[in-house]
DNA sequence: TAGATTGTTAATCGATTAACAATC
DNA sequence: TAGATTGTTAATCGATTAACAATC
């Protein structure tokens, strides 16, 4: 449970609904049933009701979901509507993909700074974005208060940014490095990303 | 639960534990019981002994768990010790990060081919794996058998060759698209990683 | 032997599914 | 009104935690 007092087992399905809800409107779709949900998503019709009743009464009886309406609801939920200031740390490869092909407006972020060590990269622009000189960042987070940071760098320099960057106000955290961000920082926000832990887990079930 | 009659819960922790047990290693430490992992880790020890006892007798009372050992028998549990051969579909940013900064070998697999479809990258080197055309990969999967493929391509794509790939033997997939495999593929082993979903969901836990 | 810690069973907790009355 | 489908409560299922006998 969370402080909201919502699992995070319902919370991590949310943006799958938000998807395809949103696939189901270009459809030119306008209303659809917890069942025909379910049919789609392979998920029972239960879980969905339950899931969307966690927030508020969205549906009908007798007719189902308004699927514009209930898309707008879950992308309020998830706070896509008020976006909030995010830094990238970390201009290498992943980095600078993150930068080109995430839409951040389109998840509940505004993307305002990137950083890195190397001077070769600083002054380059990706999407709009100036990439600054890591030695920059204590100031421009004093100026413009980032809300989460998404790290793309590596485990050692995480955990030092990351300390910086808690005492700086930074309360969230994309975290594509090793470092154990909550072992350290119980109260941040952490989504992890592991690649490395993902191919281990595929390679178990193709081993098996 | 899966195939192998283990759960996907505990599963999804053996790299956590593969992680930590190396680290313990590097530190010249030999020995651990569950209590003092369990407190670095932040799990309870149950759940480490419980998770473990799913594959073996790998402790000794009154002792604890040799460290080493621990780590080679989840590395063989994972199947980190027969790698397989895998192709990585998409040579744009985020793949090129891919193929630069994951350790293959390390993770289970072996990557044997990188393809696009954009001419100009065809022939390029990343990590001594040479960029073919797409329009290849047809014939260097009849050749190479490949088990895994990761998926670095737009959703559209994805749904084409992942098809493709399926018939043409590939058995499991890194899907960073945001096509459904599973919907398709029932049989299919998929381990997605959707950035937009982590990023919303982060937004979530900021906004609440 | 006594102390420590495992492997394992039993108890608890939480998440998913089923059922159905309420209602559009 | 009758049919459909929700919101919600109850039942089931699975995962986590606690407890403890076995044993090194």
């Amino acid at each position: 449970m969370n402080p909201t007092g919502i699992s995070n087992s319902v919370i991590k399905r949310l943006p799958r609904y938000y998807r395809f809800l949103g696939e189901l409107k270009k459809e030119g779709m306008t209303r659809i049933s917890s069942r025909e949900l379910s049919d789609r998503m392979h998920l029972t019709a239960s879980q969905i009701r339950q899931d969307l009743n966690c927030f508020g009464e969205f549906g009908q009886q007798g007719y189902g979901y308004n699927i514009e309406l209930l898309q707008n609801e879950i992308a309020k939920i998830l706070g896509l509507d008020k976006p909030q200031n995010a830094i990238l740390i970390g201009a290498g490869n992943l980095g600078k993909a993150i930068a080109h092909y995430i839409n951040f407006e389109a998840k509940g972020f505004h993307l305002i700074g990137i950083f890195d060590a190397k001077e070769s990269l600083v002054g380059q622009m990706v999407r709009n974005v100036p990439i600054r000189h890591i030695s920059t960042l204590d100031e421009f987070c004093r100026e413009n208060m980032p809300r989460a940071a998404i790290l793309c760098i590596p485990k050692e320099a995480s955990k030092e940014i990351c300390n910086m960057l808690i005492k700086l106000g930074v309360k969230g955290f994309l975290n594509f490095s090793h470092y154990d961000i909550s072992l350290d920082h119980p109260d941040a926000e952490v989504e992890n990303i592991h690649f490395g832990d993902s191919l281990m887990t595929l390679s178990y079930k193709l081993s098996n």
